[in-house]
DNA sequence: ATATACCCGACTAATTTAGTCGTAAATACT
DNA sequence: AGTATTTACGACTAAATTAGTCGGGTATAT
């Protein structure tokens, strides 16, 4: 339980490269799948999500790469997950996936306390905290 | 992500009615099967963990069936999870998976402290507060 | 032009989860 | 004793998800 995929693992060590990294420094997805052994193709997929979501920025082209847009305090991991992995709760239910025993089931509630609990977890996380 | 399995979650169904039912009534898997419309014996399975883990406690034969035998209060989230799902975490490494790539990895420290801020929520979470 | 780098959907492979089946063992009842 | 009921459990198949690959595209610096 609780596993996050490995595109967002590898999302996660690519950010906290980009956040190392001078200001304004493009980085490749190359580079980056080199130094961490991470599969170039895999992460260039995480890495155009997190384009897509304005959290990075890319550049094309030769000496082109990707850099970090946005401040670190102000993504949090109900975010960043959520862009990589989709809608976060540990239960499906919770986002009406069309269970068809929702009258019968007797766990709804106490399942979305919990559900409720880790996103303020997660929300209080901001991608800064995992630059320690 | 977060995602529990539906073995885990069949199985807090089942526990939440045996939370419910009269002390000391025996509850076949059938019947919470049936009312929860749940398959028979994949539930089956769930209870066979939680009475080897001793949080239920098995009676064979004719008007047999299950029932608690620990204080809801007692038995906790991680408990729980990691009796039906293994170790929780939301990445390996954490378990040490032999993963080759130790040294290169920049994010273990922060995983962790995610790790354990999830694990806290869960050791706080018993099963009692399942049932409100 | 051409080489570099991002973009993106479609595909396959691997892994995990869900669910089934067959058999055994205990026990209550007749 | 014999039968029906109920848990125990490992082996198996099916379904779903995740991981990873591939091919063709677009932008751009030199």
């Amino acid at each position: 339980m609780l596993k996050i995929t490995r595109k967002a693992e590898y999302a996660l060590i690519a950010l906290r490269h980009l956040i190392s990294v001078k200001d304004g420094k493009l980085v490749t997805v190359k580079e980056i799948s080199t130094q961490y052994e991470i599969p170039q193709e895999l992460l260039a997929k995480a890495l155009q999500q997190l384009a897509r979501a304005k959290i990075i920025e890319a550049t094309k082209g030769p000496s082109g790469g990707y850099k970090l847009v946005r401040d670190p305090n102000e993504i949090n991991m109900t975010n960043f997950f959520e862009i990589l992995e989709g809608p976060m709760g540990i239960m499906d239910c919770y986002f009406d996936s069309g269970c068809n025993q929702l009258s019968a089931c007797n766990i709804r509630t106490p399942i979305n306390r919990i559900n409720d609990s880790i996103r303020t977890i997660f929300n209080k996380m901001t991608l800064a905290d995992i630059t320690y």
